[in-house]
DNA sequence: CAAAACCTTATAGTCGGCTTCAGGGTTTGA
DNA sequence: TCAAACCCTGAAGCCGACTATAAGGTTTTG
């Protein structure tokens, strides 16, 4: 199979294919007799695995090293989950940010609504601008 | 006040504050006859806006929105307020992403545990790796 | 009075994950 | 047969928010 083959079958560009060739992600594809790469099946399921991984938060630089391990013949489980673990970890860590800042930009928007707009004819004093107590929760 | 002590007044680098300068989230300086910047507390107020407000997720462009809006004098609750709910919106859809991949993360990591670590002495069938079910909740 | 510590500018590099461009060669189908 | 559609490479550009480097000028400190 030619890389536009894999390309529609996975639902990824030929470049991004390239790109992935070209970081390690995936091995050097072998050749055709033109010059053309030349992909089979297992292809497809790397990269379904690459998209799979990806969508779950995993950076390429971590995916690759998975897939390394892997080709080394490594017995990557214990690594694998202990990568995972800590992508968890990060992943929550992420989450509760994520939360605080939801929690200001919704004080700061309910402060913003109980201003009389008349307020807001001296843009020096505009309160919304100014109101910074309401991000020190 | 030069550059250097808005800087530990703000705990903004000199740097950062020049970059600000460059992109226009603060107004150009006025310089003292060497050429140095030169500050007044309004800077310093300025400065703890941004923080804040990117504290609160919204970006550099937005804050420069708004500080635009100021500037020029315009009424900028209105505005401000709608970007500000727009920007919630935002934030709610990445907190959902984010939960969604925490919860792939999840079960990829039980699926890994409850893994005999005898089977993963075969590189080619490495089931944490080929546990793609787990992704598709 | 000299060195350290500050200030200036413009430019380039960082991170991640691509996308686009320029400038070619090859294959396919009407 | 010849143009469209594919393939190749290497390099550059993009997003955001800095950070670093180079190569100077000025001011402060001991």
């Amino acid at each position: 199979m030619k890389i536009g083959e894999l390309a529609t079958r996975t639902g990824i560009s030929p470049q991004t294919i390239r790109y992935y060739e070209n970081i390690g992600v995936l091995p050097d594809a072998l050749r055709m007799p033109n010059g053309y790469r030349s992909y089979d099946d297992s292809a497809v399921r790397r990269l379904g695995f690459i998209r799979d991984a990806q969508s779950s938060g995993l950076t390429l630089t971590e995916i690759q090293m998975v897939l390394e391990m892997r080709d080394a013949g490594e017995s990557t489980c214990g690594h694998v989950v202990s990568m995972l673990e800590q992508h968890l970890i990060e992943v929550d860590r992420q989450l509760d940010e994520l939360e605080r800042t939801r929690h200001r930009l919704g004080q700061l928007i309910t402060a913003a609504r109980q201003m009389d707009p008349a307020n807001c004819t001296d843009p020096d004093k505009c309160q919304t601008i100014s109101a910074k107590e309401a991000f020190h929760d």
